[in-house]
DNA sequence: GTGAATCTTTGCGCCGGCGCAAAGACAGGA
DNA sequence: TCCTGTCTTTGCGCCGGCGCAAAGATTCAC
């Protein structure tokens, strides 16, 4: 199947040495989090990018009155908030700590001085936002294309391949995600999830425990997310 | 109002001296598109990347079976495909010449020499990579979070914003996008744009000339697409 | 200038999925 | 242990907007 949690620590200083990482790891402010506390908030000015070492954030974006859309979740080795270092502007995504969570932080300044300095800094986040840019135009597309059962199903996948651990057969998420955080991935709503969710555990697709989604049939989801 | 058509080649080689500039396009690739050819294909391996010159470019993303995603239009100093550059991977969208085109392209290889020798290179891409992705990220929670007729609003403004030429008061989109065309943009359907804009000229809001959508009250038609 | 091909408009019926409401499950605190 | 607050499930009704169909408008080739 798919590599999980092979994030480990390459995505942001690929190419770098030990000590060149460590020079670089050396500028930066850590940062710690406890469970649902928030990095930064949209709309707040931008002065930061981040790097998460361990644990996990949740990016989400507000619209006016209440919906929310819930961008990505980021586990170590990711980097986000990189239009902070480009341009003085604001937190475009909210940052919420999923779990305790460990971060670096460099201020804009600090931050331009490594990239020039080290030009495969640059060159790792071009990579990563061109990744996220595919990412996303396929989410948009699903969104308007496809029906809502089979957006769900992509969402879980998408998430189980970013997030997910083995467990025998089965694959765990292992952080909580509400059926209001899951809608807000997949663009619709909680009753819908919930619906969705229900159907599945009935086929044996899937089970909940103590707040944690469990994949027990992957191959079955993906077949159904994929179907014409 | 906004700055109209004011990427004049300064995205990609922004900080580049007018000799840095030559070099870096000496190594290029001229292109000579007809109005309606195709750049390159959805699928096809990405061996090179490209920067608009004169005319502009269509990205459209296929779903299976029939819908489309109109990514964006891209004209002059815009670069393309920079996912060709940085992994051995497919095209993710198909690029058409909306009219008559020029472009320039360079290949993997010849790209990342360039890319070295001038890191502002780079960190142009990076920057305007960040611009599109926080652009989409908009553009999926808006999907989402509003109502159709609102949407199309939004999408006529960002096109105008991008593409707009003003003629005396109002604003023409210079060159030829169909219901279908808007509708992809959007993630609607045809019919529901041809609803919208018969219903807006009716209002006086815009008017359809010869293929061509001019937008006769800009303002009317940003307090529609902000009321919430 | 005429005919063919393409694009646009509009009437109409239907349905996916949203969202209220109310009940049920679960977790955490004292 | 019980109580309180939060999250989840499910029934039910409603409606935005999709999509067929058919007519009308416009463009293009020759």
């Amino acid at each position: 199947m798919e590599e999980n949690n092979n994030n480990t620590n390459n995505d942001f200083l690929r190419g770098l040495s030990r000590e060149e990482r460590a020079e670089i790891m050396k500028c930066g402010t850590a940062v710690d989090l406890k469970r649902g506390a928030v990095l930064f908030r949209q709309g707040e000015p931008a002065t930061r990018t981040f790097l998460v070492l361990e644990g996990r954030l949740k990016l989400a974006k507000l619209h006016e009155e209440g919906k929310e859309f819930l961008v990505r979740y980021i586990g170590p080795g990711e980097l986000t908030s990189m239009i902070a270092v480009l341009q003085n502007r604001e937190y475009p995504v909210t940052a919420t700590a999923v779990g305790a969570t460990l971060v670096a932080g460099w201020d804009r300044k600090r931050m331009m001085e490594l990239m020039s300095e080290y030009p495969e800094l640059t060159f790792n986040m071009l990579h990563h936002a061109l990744e996220r840019l595919e990412e996303l135009q396929s989410r948009y597309l699903e969104l308007h294309a496809e029906q809502v059962e089979q957006r769900v199903a992509r969402s879980l996948l998408r998430i189980m391949r970013q997030s997910g651990r083995k467990s025998g057969d089965e694959i765990v998420i292992d952080f909580p995600i509400s059926r209001q955080e899951l809608a807000d991935y997949t663009g619709t709503t909680l009753y819908t999830v919930s619906r969705t969710l229900s159907a599945w555990e009935k086929k044996g697709w899937v089970r909940s425990q103590s707040g944690r989604i469990i994949i027990v049939d992957p191959h079955a989801l993906v077949l159904f997310s994929e179907k014409i």
